[in-house]
RNA sequence: GCUGCUGUAGCUCAGGGGUAGAGCACUCCCUUGGUAAGGGAGAGGUCGGAAGUUCAAAUCUUCUCAGCAGCACCA
């Protein structure tokens, strides 16, 4: 044993407190005061957390984390609910194997191997054995073992796992273990000192499949999901939070409000009713006015095209397996003989517009005087997307894109690249949703094209990035087989991200299909494409948009913007006179003259989330007002009907990006 | 596509080996009521589909389809 040197401890107040050797976290806890000492979860030194039992050898700066540090201690607390849900577990059922357990969002998982997955009735089970785990307070204890030791240990235990996880650490990385009680698994840490600090504020969500190390091609696993929070207050609100989101999901809002549905002869297609198709048209309406702003052409395309098509576009080979392929032939209609012949010829519902406006490009000699043009289409797309991946209108097999593609040269991918990012942010203002991140997907391990060719590319968009001023991130390797992408993603009311719109260069395609232009040098030259989209599609951003707002449409976009209702039928013609004014200003209104009070009315309207329900009886019917009751608020103010028409017409203007 | 769960009236849901129930919605009648459900009467389902077990199945078994959650994939 050498000579121990004192250790400096200096605490976040600048204070240093001196230790003749070696001293741990709880030591120091304790050596401040008994009251720190119980709230201690672990300790921060030069700035990495530490388990409180750890020993430190040398001067540092630290601080004991408590529950008091949100972040770090929710890490430490939802990390340690997973060890003791995998202690419980094993305690419940031997021979089930431990995988991995990470923390994510709001609580974390673990992955078990077992043949039988486990149920919703396990987790009750499971729960309460972690309480048990809870109140036997187990010390838990870190230990460095030797890496071969390490894998043999745990390969004679049989958890396989573990020992395929060790052995592909990094040498020379630590291998750590944590005892806790009986039980001990392979962890980084840091972890509490003990089970009972864990508290009771965790709940077990659901279970599901999970491929071993997200590979679809390895062993499906059993996964747990759980929450934890520093206390039961925290977890309420956390379950209060679900539910609220539960409320706006668009697929429930969608029926209720009786804007679209889904049947199963149609799977992952919408079967838009009145009431959601003037959503639609509005925002279609919306969008094509913007791009006739920003120099755009809208054109139509094809929605079958021969199967050599798509072989010349590298579709073919690429995307056949997400394609809806249809034989081009009669079907036959005699009884029991095939409906097709197995050599039919084929053809392919596009699942892009790309090479579709390719088509429209190559059509006729284009000089570089034309560049760039602008092709906008509001493609109807089909994409075979697999059974488990539909999802309302958030994940659809028919969907329509907001697509346009840009050819230009490439001394002008910078400038429209910037006028791009300006008119999807103008865009999103427009549609209510300010926020949005960036994110530029850089080359891929499998692409097409010179590296030369990706090293311009991407400085081509980053440079645009800096000139538009917008924050970015990478996202290293995950570009477009053809070229490098932007991702654009929106932030809604309740904090989800979603990736709607894309901007992609590519050099690619044009070079497959051959289109060119010819140069002030008189020489053919490629056009570059930009495949741009701001909504993504259609349908998704629709979906969004009614989560966003809870069904609470803006009133441009609001399928019924009023409702007229009389007090009692003597007010019906009177009703009638403001209901036909509303239309002629334009307004989407409705007449409710059933006989029924004006409660119920009012009620049901409110749930049918009407923005504005106008109610009239005799006083207004004398006085020409109108008794304005807007969605969300309790009481109503009475107005001239021309001054409420007037104020109803100018709210309901479609924005325009000004704003 | 994979794992698990679910599938009863338009909606939400109860029931459960002997031939199906509630609330809301719907239809009709009464009520003319000042801002989130006035009262009464009535009509509506063979219990996702197929096969099997049984004297008898919506209820049990198997297969299948769809929905939901997660995974994988992805706009």
């Amino acid at each position: 044993m050498s000579v121990q040197n004192p250790v400096n401890l200096r605490l976040p107040d600048g204070s240093v407190r001196t230790f003749d050797g070696p001293v741990t976290g709880t030591t120091l806890a304790a050596d401040i005061g008994p009251g720190l000492l119980k709230a201690a979860l672990a300790i921060k030194v030069n700035g990495e957390m530490w388990d409180l039992t750890r020993e430190i050898e040398e001067d540092a700066d630290v601080s004991i984390v408590t529950k008091r540090d949100t972040e770090d201690a929710l890490d430490l607390l939802r990390h340690d609910c997973a060890h003791v849900m995998a202690e419980a577990v094993q305690e419940l059922f031997p021979g089930t194997q431990v995988t991995i357990g990470p923390n994510i969002q709001d609580g974390f998982f673990y992955d078990f191997a077992r043949d039988k997955p486990f149920t919703e009735d396990d987790l009750a089970v499971i729960e309460k054995r972690m309480h048990e785990i809870v109140a036997r307070n187990e010390d838990i204890t870190r230990e460095v073992w030797d890496r071969d030791d390490a894998i043999a240990y745990f390969k004679k235990i049989g958890e396989h796992y573990k020992a395929e996880i060790i052995s592909d650490l990094p040498e020379g990385e630590p291998i750590t273990v944590y005892r806790q009680g009986e039980w001990l698994d392979l962890c980084r840490g840091p972890h509490l000192p003990s089970t009972g600090k864990l508290g009771d504020a965790f709940k077990l969500m659901k279970v599901a499949g999970a491929y071993w190390r997200g590979d679809s091609k390895n062993a499906m696993l059993t996964r747990i999901y759980g929450t934890c929070w520093t206390d039961k207050k925290e977890l309420k609100a956390y379950l209060h939070r679900l539910e609220e989101a539960e409320k706006r999901d668009h697929r429930k809002l969608g029926r209720e409000m009786d804007l679209f549905h889904l049947q199963e002869e149609a799977q992952g297609s919408v079967f838009w009713h009145p009431q959601g198709y003037t959503i639609w048209l509005q925002m279609e309406k919306y969008i094509r006015s913007r791009l006739q702003g920003a120099g755009y052409q809208e054109i139509k395309t094809p929605q079958l095209l021969d199967s050599k098509f798509w072989e010349q576009s590298g579709h073919w080979s690429k995307f056949r397996e997400n394609m809806f392929v249809v034989p081009d032939e009669i079907p036959s209609t005699e009884e029991d003989a095939p409906i097709v012949s197995s050599d039919a010829k084929l053809m392919a519902l596009k699942p892009m517009n790309c090479p579709a406006h390719v088509q429209v490009f190559k059509q006729g000699i284009k000089s570089y005087r034309d560049l760039p043009v602008r092709f906008a289409e509001f493609g109807c797309c089909h994409r075979n997307e697999a059974h488990g991946a539909l999802h309302g209108l958030m994940r659809v097999r028919q969907m329509t894109q907001d697509d346009a593609h840009i050819f230009c040269r490439e001394d002008q991918i910078t400038s429209e690249s910037v006028a791009f990012c300006d008119l999807l942010a103008s865009v999103y203002r427009d549609l209510g949703f300010p926020e949005f991140k960036v994110l530029l997907a850089t080359r891929p391990e499998t692409r097409a094209g010179e590296d030369e060719t990706w090293d311009k590319a991407e400085a081509a968009l980053e440079n645009a990035l800096k000139e538009t001023g917008l924050e970015y991130d990478f996202a290293p390797g995950e570009g477009a087989f053809y070229g490098p992408k932007l991702e654009f993603h929106l932030s809604d009311a309740i904090g989800r991200t979603w990736q709607c719109g894309t901007l992609q260069l590519d050099f690619v395609l044009p070079e497959r299909l051959d289109a060119s232009f010819v140069g002030e040098d008189g020489n053919k030259h490629r056009p570059v494409m930009l495949h741009r989209a701001i909504l993504g599609t259609l349908e998704r951003f629709i979906g969004i948009m009614i989560e966003h707002y809870a069904g609470r449409m803006p009133l441009w976009l609001a399928p019924t913007q009023a409702v007229v209702t009389p007090i009692t039928s003597d007010a019906d013609d009177y009703a009638k006179e403001v209901f036909a004014s509303l239309e002629a200003a334009g307004l989407r209104a409705k007449l409710d003259l059933r006989n029924e009070k004006i409660n119920y009315k009012v009620r049901e309207h409110s749930h049918a989330k009407v923005p504005a329900i106008l109610v009239v009886g005799g006083r207004e019917a004398e006085q020409k007002t109108v008794s304005v009751r807007r969605l969300g608020s309790n009481d109503q103010t009475v107005s001239p009907l021309v001054d409420v028409v007037a104020a109803l017409k100018a709210e309901a203007e479609m924005p325009s990006g000004k704003a």
